[in-house]
DNA sequence: ATAATTACTGACTCACTGGTCATTAAGAGC
DNA sequence: GCTCTTAATGACCAGTGAGTCAGTAATTAT
């Protein structure tokens, strides 16, 4: 009885390979990544991964949705469970949900993307329609709610929910630079964030209506 | 008298290849770029580019510092050749230095290090000490006065000058990846920005001493 | 003019890596 | 056990692109 020199397990395989593609991808950068080393990592040889992946490319394009999907689904799902009034809901759930995506896996999809986007146009469209364009509707319905109910006073904000991600770019930017050189308390960062954009849109002692 | 097939230019050649250089990074990356269409676009064999550049790194390098020393030293004369209060100094020559940069090759600059910082650690850190550390000095010393002059209430923007500049990074990623999705007016954005900040922690109107 | 210098060329090398495929052997079915 | 299917291997191929260098010609010195 000699112990076999592999297992067959085709339901694993797919899943194990876009997390070792991920961690090299996070490595080296997509480029420079070698298809050779995700298979190591993922304990198989070069061979198998070409059945499961026909190109890199495709490979690729599988790492930013394995990371992506999941994390959108917990967005929505924060939105729906939620009657807060918008200034709540600000300062709580999301609040909570962005201080989470500096030392997750967005970190890595942000790096890859702006690295690699314009060359995987198909790729960037996804995203865009998965999470950009679906993540400011809802944002901006959050603020209009909150400009509704006399909470907000009107701004310019709905035209710009981007404002209110933009200090995640930084921090995910910052950790991946410059975490060395100085580092950077990201939760409290954000925190500092909310707080100014929402004393600066906040009505009126006096509401309205 | 026959033309010559080539002019000896040793002068001009450096600026010529960068210049070259960050062209072809802008469109293909680092890493996809080839040196061979550097030396093309910038009309010169390939050898000739390897007696100024040792490598394609070093060559990487001196392009990031070509766009960066320029850009700083337009921060710090803004700075120094203004008495302006610290609001007027956010809302008329940092509004106007913001919203130049997502349209100028900061914005090659910002995928390149994005992209390629975590392989080059000595680019990194120049990058840090030249640009990120004096920037963030500069913008902490003017929210500071703000606050010392009574114009300003206390907040916690001082410990955070990232936020103000936390929307270029936005427009900048946006206009690499979404321009063709949906075009964004950064300028207003940037606007909307600097009003929604100096909102926030503008002194309540009964100014401090 | 002629010689000396060196900016410049372009063909070549060589390491590297994405992708292929003939072969092997694990596991399912009989 | 025996056969069949196919998950899995790993040696191989072909394209590519960074870096080299022997030679050439533009320019300078004499």
């Amino acid at each position: 009885m000699t112990k076999p020199r592999y297992r067959r397990r085709k339901e694993e395989r797919p899943a194990e390979i876009t997390q070792a593609a991920m961690e090299t991808f996070a490595e080296h950068g997509y480029a420079a990544a070698r298809v050779d080393d995700v298979a190591k990592r993922a304990g198989i040889s070069k061979g198998l991964l070409y059945l499961y992946f026909k190109t890199k490319e495709e490979l690729f394009k599988a790492v930013i949705r394995s990371v992506v999907v999941p994390r959108i689904d917990a967005l929505k799902t924060a939105i729906t469970d939620s009657d807060l009034s918008a200034e709540e809901f600000l300062r709580g759930p999301f609040l909570e949900f962005i201080q989470k995506l500096p030392d997750s896996p967005a970190r890595i999809v942000v790096r890859l993307l702006v690295a690699e986007g314009p060359k995987h146009p198909d790729l960037t469209a996804y995203y865009y329609d998965q999470v950009v364009s679906s993540g400011m509707d809802a944002l901006r319905q959050l603020i209009d709610k909150g400009v509704k109910q006399g909470e907000f006073r009107q701004s310019r904000l709905d035209e710009f929910p981007q404002l209110l991600i933009a200090p995640v770019l930084v921090s995910i930017i910052w950790k991946t630079l410059f975490e060395k050189h100085l580092p950077l308390d990201t939760d409290k960062l954000l925190q500092t964030h909310i707080d100014l954009i929402v004393t600066a849109i906040k009505a009126p002692a006096g509401g309205a209506t």
